[in-house]
RNA sequence: GUCCCCAUGGUCAAGCGGUUAAGACAUCGCCCUUUCAAGGCGGUAUCACGGGUUCGAUUCCCGUUGGGGACGCCA
């Protein structure tokens, strides 16, 4: 039975770079008929907040990566708090220290930082001295007394070699001598990540480790406190990191990380996976518009990339459009509705009384919007009683100055002759439009400016139509008070 | 600095010893068109470098260079 974990701490919202992850743990766990396991690591307790929690939780249910068992349904292996794990972190501290595969270490931070700096001046690789490893017992015993607060470090053999099996880089070896005693258990008792997170993988029958390619270096100490305490080394598969422009890890700084934040900018979840999926992935390279359960049917970490993916927003603006496109219009409405909503352009009786209307409304701009929000400032004159001209509006009218009243007032008979259906209407002032000796690229401009306020925008004739005559006739009358 | 990982167009990427080196995004033309999109057609653009191995290397090996990651009593 394949077992795979995300472990977030929550120390902020869930970033691109951890929805991979997650994303990764569970189409393996979900490819493989396998449970996929959410795991909290909060024993940073200065750092990790309820909302940071509520927050990731929620975005990994917008994504849509539900888990089997976690921190709000439990599960046969729990806690899934590592906050709430302690006591089991510290039997296995004692199992390595009364097994002599551990010690205490008395040693200061001041002391230990102090040799940090001087191996920096030497231009050599900081190691712990060893100075508490062969400490006689009784000289335990006196500090203890003495309530010297200690670390608890791990006894690593320098002969030999590690090495890591992973699934994605093949095999990586590691000299033993590079690692030095590390420490793990802190001063205040707390058992450090490197070793809790052994722990509780071994404990909760993890298979597969999947996570960055920034643990890979971590990998080694993890394998030796494997082995001190004789649990199952699981398989490891190390993933590319996901790069800003400039090619490092992606951070704040390259710019947005928050998948709350891309939900809220109006994103298709189904849109983010596969945008996500297809970063340092690909079945064949081929396909680019995948579903989820198609991604699910073709994954394999065989064919994960070993190196780097630079996040690309504009393709994922892209593929964002192409999934709105998709949508039946039922569905885009809904999806639209909060977001008109925010912006101040419809009520909750508008909702309720213009239903008809708005969804005509977004039906046209289907095709235009890449993310949800555009659709406020797309369709504002589709709402507000009063629009206002955009500069390159300003221009067409200055610029067809002579024609514009002859334009308008045709229009205006048009509409109280004939109405604002589409067909009847273009048929009509095609024909009159001609008549009085105007072109059409200069009625169709007019006409959309004056009603609009915009040079961009849907068909001439759906805007007509979906206006209605009411407004048409009153945005007719306001451009005729402002004497041309 | 030490250790580890990586290297096909601007970006995501196919390729797994013999190819005119796919496809997508972006970009640039053209078409469609009342605008903006969408769509259609076409163009520009890639194997980091140097050695091997081989009849033949983008592909295998070794170096170089470049990029990245890790080096905490953070996770």
């Amino acid at each position: 039975m394949v077992r795979v974990r995300f472990a977030p701490s929550p120390t902020g919202y869930l970033h691109i770079g951890g929805a991979r992850t997650a994303l990764f743990n569970w189409l393996f766990a979900r490819e493989h008929n396998g449970k996929f396991i959410l795991r909290i690591e909060d024993t940073d307790k200065e750092r990790s907040t309820e909302e940071s929690l509520n927050e990731i939780l929620r975005s990994l249910r917008w994504l849509g990566l539900n888990w089997d068992e976690g921190p709000d349904i439990g599960g046969p292996y729990g806690p899934y708090f590592q906050s709430q794990r302690l006591d089991i972190y510290l039997k296995y501290i004692d199992k390595l220290l009364d097994e002599n595969k551990a010690y205490k270490c008395f040693c200061t931070k001041e002391e230990l930082e102090e040799e940090r700096k001087k191996a920096e001046s030497e231009k050599r690789a900081f190691k712990y001295s060893g100075k508490c490893k062969n400490l006689p017992e009784y000289e335990i015993k006196q500090k203890e007394q003495a309530k010297i607060p200690y670390t608890v470090r791990i006894k690593i053999d320098q002969e030999g070699e590690t090495v890591i099996k992973d699934k994605i880089r093949g095999e990586v070896v590691f000299q033993n001598f590079v690692l030095d005693d590390f420490i793990i258990m802190r001063a205040d008792k707390m058992p450090v990540y490197n070793f809790v997170v052994v722990i509780d993988d071994a404990l909760m029958q993890i298979t597969h480790v999947i996570r960055g390619e920034d643990h890979l270096s971590n990998t080694p100490k993890q394998i030796h406190i494997y082995k001190a305490l004789g649990f199952n080394i699981p398989e490891f598969a190390h993933i590319p990191l996901i790069l800003g422009p400039d090619k490092s890890k992606l951070s704040k700084r390259h710019g947005e990380t928050s998948c709350g934040v891309y939900e809220k900018n109006g994103f298709l979840p189904e849109a983010f996976i596969n945008y996500l999926a297809l970063l340092g992935w690909s079945p064949d390279g081929e396909k680019t518009e995948m579903s989820v359960d198609e991604i699910i049917k073709e994954f394999s970490l065989e064919k994960v990339h070993k190196a780097g993916a630079i996040f690309d927003n504009q393709k994922l603006l892209w593929l964002n459009g192409v999934y709105i496109r998709k949508k039946n219009i039922n569905e885009l409405t809904e999806l639209c509705i909060p977001y008109l909503k925010e912006s101040g352009l419809i009520t909750d009786d508008d909702i309720k009384n213009k239903y008809e209307y708005i969804k005509k409304v977004v039906a046209l701009q289907q095709e235009k919007i890449k993310t949800l929000s555009e659709i406020s400032h797309l369709s504002d004159y589709f709402f507000k009683d009063n629009i206002t001209l955009t500069e390159d509006a300003k221009k067409i009218l200055e610029k067809n100055k002579q024609d514009i009243k002859k334009v308008i007032e045709t229009l205006k008979n048009i509409i109280i002759e004939v109405g604002v259906e589409k067909s009847k209407v273009e048929e009509k002032i095609r024909i009159d439009m001609e008549k009085a000796g105007i072109k059409p690229k200069v009625f169709m401009h007019v006409i959309r400016v004056i009603l609009t306020g915009t040079t961009i925008g849907p068909g001439l004739f759906d805007i007509i139509e979906t206006l209605g005559k009411d407004v048409c006739l009153k945005r007719i009358e306001n451009t005729l008070a402002n004497d041309f």
